[in-house]
DNA sequence: TTTTAATTGACTAAAATAGTCGGTTATTAG
DNA sequence: CTAATAACCGACTATTTTAGTCAATTAAAA
């Protein structure tokens, strides 16, 4: 099994969609900014994710993706299993042919392990993560960010044109 | 956080151990033999295993390795520890500086599928694997492949002999 | 004293990860 | 209508990890 930054990614993308979808779409350059992901990496993962019917796109100026349904309705095991392929823990995938063709010494091992994964993961919904204190808190602190970045912007942008001006 | 066959190859090759290894030291090689382990792989495991202590080894001829201490006292998670370096799933290691020096925004989950996972493999020791029915007959199954296939080596031999002495 | 088996270190092929880059298409705000 | 926006798509790439191999050395026992 394998749990990097690709799930951790995409986990983290779909809470920012949960956290600021609820009005307008977001764009991935939006979420790029607010989370420090790869803007070309993002549309990579979004790619899966429109593909498992986790989000809806909108093309266009004011676009972006929006959840595909309820923040309640969508578990951190789906996103994982949709970018990952699986959260299974054995060699086998579970088919139990792992040692030419029988089962391994440790299959149920690593079947139980699967199991005690894939139940946690499958219990905790967005809407659980929003509902959090500190991913609250942390949010918070990402849109304060994300305005100082825009303010940083302007200056820059208005010390060009003034330089222009002159 | 990674799970891949080199720590199933550890945990297997120590309840092999376990199994095996009440009376006389094991050899790499039995362990090779029985559980369809690369020899050289083994003996970069076993590095690591005695390095953290799991294991004493026995230099020469009817040597091999040995249980550092009971079965009952060694988890499967501080196998996976000794040749993964971690089963931690965050991406800080648990320094909580995911983002630019600051948190992210998923790492508590992380942290507490981490504490999931750990609690889980450090309950288990090689002792209750070994209790378990279908281990037992796993290895009962692998103990007479194993005596076939020296028969078969055997009679290789013995055809051998007789061809030199032609 | 030969054989056994651990020990060490360097090397390698293949796969996965974590991206980048360039271009196309659909939509909409102006 | 047209320019800007943002999704969409495919190919490419550097780095890291995995899962080994290979050759040589050392220690101990039969």
């Amino acid at each position: 099994m394998r749990l990097t930054t690709k799930g951790r990614y995409a986990v983290t993308a779909m809470l920012d969609l949960a956290l600021h979808g609820s009005e307008k779409p977001v764009s991935l350059a939006d979420i790029s900014g607010r989370q420090d992901i790869s803007l070309s990496y993002l549309e990579q993962l979004f790619a899966k994710l429109r593909r498992n019917e986790l989000v809806k796109s909108v093309r266009g100026p004011g676009g972006g993706y929006r959840l595909s349904r309820g923040s309640d309705e969508i578990f951190v095991a789906q996103i994982i299993d949709a970018v990952n392929e699986t959260v299974d823990a054995t060699g086998c995938g579970g088919t139990a042919d792992c040692q030419q063709g029988e089962v391994c010494l440790t299959h149920h091992l690593w079947c139980d392990l699967s199991d005690q994964i894939h139940n946690f993961l499958s219990q905790i919904s967005l809407a659980n993560l929003v509902e959090r204190r500190e991913v609250q808190s942390i949010s918070a602190r990402q849109e304060a960010r994300a305005q100082d970045t825009r303010d940083g912007d302007v200056a820059a942008q208005e010390n060009t044109l003034s330089l222009a001006e002159v």
